[in-house]
DNA sequence: CTGAATGCAAAGCCTTTGCATACGG
DNA sequence: CCGTATGCAAAGGCTTTGCATTCAG
């Protein structure tokens, strides 16, 4: 894998995250440093970064993939209403899956989790 | 909500299916008994439905909306090499969410849980 | 009757891909 | 040098939407 000058501005930017940026708010950023980025390209490295591990790709209820900085899977909650997706702090465990049946003759590799709900703002909002 | 001939045979046939289909399956399977129906009308009614609680929309990590006849959030399990999605029997619990810290302010309304890795026939094929 | 639901087709959104060119190691 | 990565633009997959028409209640 190569150490292209933008694959080394997209980490950075997404590093600076602390909300769970999609591809086009990555692509906007990076492009005020490298005007010429195309959106492919940002597509082509946020992917391999998550092949890597690098980075984690969020696939949850949204139409939209968003990434996280962080490549340990873990749990986030996702606002119904502005979209918003937090990390839950503090590695909330999970049963352990290994001896359970239904896991019987699969190969488990991770998880996903996620709570859905409205945020502290949107929740007020609602009322 | 009217009950329209279509609304009730997506509704059955949904109902027939243990995996999780995506709206193109279901549209091909009612297709047979109704031949005119169009897409559109099997994702607005899929659409309806998950929103009245009749149904559950999955919008996992998968590019594709699936749809579970089972109206109670649960666990999945889906397979990285073929796409399958099962269900996860025996409600898994969770640790309860209300007293938690980083919940403040927010109102949660549920959760999303998926396991991936490799069903038995496509671990097998991997070794 | 009347508004909710449908069929049709076009548009939308996000993402991927083919190809010639550029550049990192 | 060589092959990976890029930029560009077009295509792709799934989903949504506008509009005239139909049909359930």
């Amino acid at each position: 894998m190569r150490n292209t000058q933008q694959r080394r501005i997209i980490l950075k930017k997404l590093k600076k995250h602390k909300d769970h940026p999609g591809a086009d708010v990555i692509y906007s950023e990076v492009r005020k440093e490298l005007p010429n980025i195309s959106l492919g390209t940002v597509y082509r490295n946020l992917e391999m970064l998550s092949e890597k591990g690098t980075i984690l790709k969020l696939e949850f209820g949204s139409n939209q993939k968003r990434f996280d900085p962080c490549p340990e899977a873990h749990p986030h909650f996702r606002c119904l209403s502005c979209g918003r997706i937090e990390d839950i702090p503090g590695g909330m465990e999970l049963p352990p899956v290994e001896e359970k049946t239904w896991s019987k003759g699969k190969k488990i590799t991770g998880y996903n989790l996620e709570f859905t709900g409205y945020c502290k703002k949107c929740s007020k909002n609602l009322k």
